[in-house]
DNA sequence: TTGCGGCGAGTGAGCGCTCACGGCTTCGCC
DNA sequence: GGCGAAGCCGTGAGCGCTCACTCGCCGCAA
């Protein structure tokens, strides 16, 4: 022990520093640090003061050693680049951080279950005590139910998967409500670009746009299915272009939608006057198209939140699962959208 | 210590549980957990075989414990939700996974530099090895560089600052070159709708448009200022259509870009044939605008990756800094830009 | 006076790991 | 055949904290 002889230390100042320095046991420091009662006022004044001198940070580790606790939840997320899921992040750290945890994110590189029990290992490896899993795929959320796992997960997407609880926006209600408007204006059908076929959103727009379709008695044509990105959109669009009598698009994203506004226009087919176009996220810039998109409005942000919202309640009150939260999109109409021509 | 009455217990296994299994001594399963040499093969594969009986997962509490190093880096960033921080996030995401840390990220509400002073420490509190700070406006890059900290801190993001560690995208001169390509089409001047002027890439772009009209004997317009988002793009555009004889602008991002076409077309002012306009970053969506913009293209992934690779070097060698490094961009031409009118 | 409950502290153990050591075995070499 | 070196493995301490105790003191009722 003949540290002492080198006068103030680099070293971090640790419990029993302060302990010292206050003049009291590193128990009451602990207890001042917690919020413990049973401290007199003035011997918790002394405590903070040296504290502050020292300018002492309590070890995460050692804490997290001996209450098993970390204080920290895990997110894994697929494309975190997409305007959504970056959304759905800042929603969920927001919210980590309110509710006191930090939040260690990790990203998939490929789509098998495999990769997700991986992820998950990772972040468990590193001790956190849940985590919410954006990678709404088919093969990701089934991987996720049947996931090996001590900590609680929950997922944020969409379909119809009761094993796992899960935050969602009711895509096929959003999709419904874009097709119906696009009929309601006389439309006699409703042709969609889809998203990528083992995406649940992706699924489940889809299967609103053809339960619509078929409710109405309208025919239900072929789907054209492109991978979120504007460049597939363009391409379907390049595709639409060439069927007769369309008149009415619904785009499952907003990118795509912009890809297809793109092919029409060099095709010279004007929107919304020959043909109509609806998208689907109301991503900020979809206002400022050509023309300004219809679009369906989901709230990212409030679905991390919710997310982790679940995920806290889950790990705090111990609860199995509260279920399945749904939130519910709404069309937002623009320009994009004009009723069907008379010819 | 009557736990052993109990049989199998529902208690994660710790290190003796792996040890007794194998019949060697705790340290044996460390060493082999940690690859340390002199352990003969066949007791190495029996450790490891007692570890995958029990799934048995190390403590990284523990481990952080003892040896001072939590495995983990904290990103602070502003806003998560804009392409370019989203994407950086995800490039260093991946470069600190394949060099071995975990990523935590927290965000700024405000812009001051006690926020970000916050942040830092937040994650410095909960142990983090190393910060890179992913906010790129004057105030926090100088909190930046006087923070009081004592984990390496690198920024991602441009100005001259020397005192911090930092890595950047040439802004200056991708501004040059967008510019004076289109002063090579024989537009006499280039309008500039600029960024939020407490951003670095702001002023640097805007001072790179500034110097090259200057050095081209060309007359220097006013800026429009925007917040960067179409929205603002618009309003800007508003503005711009109301001055005389312009025939081309240089925006400081893509988005605004979007907003300026967007207020051009419904002004019935055609791009490129009156004005012509170039953006900036190159977002996924530019080359489907109408029309397609030509832009200044910046990899933000690679951003990130290098800021990571540059904290992880100051880390592990123990340098102090290896000053900054800037990335090249890149224009890339597309339909949006033209020669100037002959009137 | 004695007893007793609760407030305000302190003491010691132990969380699960790594690090510094120390001891035993096996080999190479004169 | 003996001796040093290296290979292989075990022992104990301790990282910085919290948790379960214990202890002294004061006030109040018996």
């Amino acid at each position: 022990m003949g540290t002492e002889s080198a006068g103030t230390e680099q070293r971090q100042p640790v419990m029993a520093d302060v302990a010292k320095l206050a003049g009291v046991s590193h128990q009451t420091v602990s207890r001042v640090l917690n919020g413990a009662p049973h401290v007199r006022p003035d011997t918790r004044d002394r405590v903070l003061a040296a504290i502050r001198e020292l300018d002492y940070r309590p070890n995460s580790a050692a804490r997290a050693l001996v209450t098993r606790r970390s204080q920290t939840l895990g997110v894994v997320s697929f494309d975190s680049t997409l305007y959504g899921p970056a959304s759905m992040l800042d929603g969920i750290e927001q919210a980590a951080r309110s509710a006191g945890y930090f939040v260690s994110v990790t990203s998939l590189r490929s789509l098998d279950g495999r990769s997700v029990q991986e992820a998950v290992d990772r972040l468990r490896d590193q001790g956190v005590e849940g985590v919410v899993v954006i990678a709404p795929q088919t093969s990701t959320v089934s991987a996720v139910a049947r996931l090996s796992s001590s900590v609680p997960v929950v997922a944020v997407g969409s379909g119809n998967q009761t094993q796992v609880p899960m935050v969602s926006v009711g895509n096929r209600f959003g999709a419904g409500e874009a097709t119906g408007h696009l009929l309601d204006l006389g439309h006699r059908t409703v042709h969609h670009v889809a998203g990528p076929a083992n995406w649940l959103e992706s699924q489940d727009r889809e299967e609103g746009w053809r339960l619509t379709l078929q409710a109405a008695g309208a025919p239900v044509p072929e789907v054209q299915r492109g991978d979120w990105s504007a460049r597939s959109g363009y391409q379907a669009g390049l595709r639409i272009i060439e069927l007769r009598d369309v008149t009415a698009v619904f785009c499952a994203n907003d990118h795509m939608a912009l890809g297809l506004l793109r092919a029409l226009h060099e095709a010279g087919r004007a929107v919304p006057d020959e043909i109509s176009v609806v998208g689907f996220d109301d991503i900020p810039e979809a206002a400022y198209f050509t023309p300004p998109l219809t679009t369906v409005r989901q709230d990212f942000g409030e679905l991390g939140r919710r997310a982790l919202e679940m995920l806290v309640g889950e790990l705090e009150s111990s609860a199995p699962s509260p279920g399945h939260v749904q939130i519910t999109p709404e069309l937002v109409l623009r320009r994009s959208v004009g009723p069907a021509m008379r010819r």
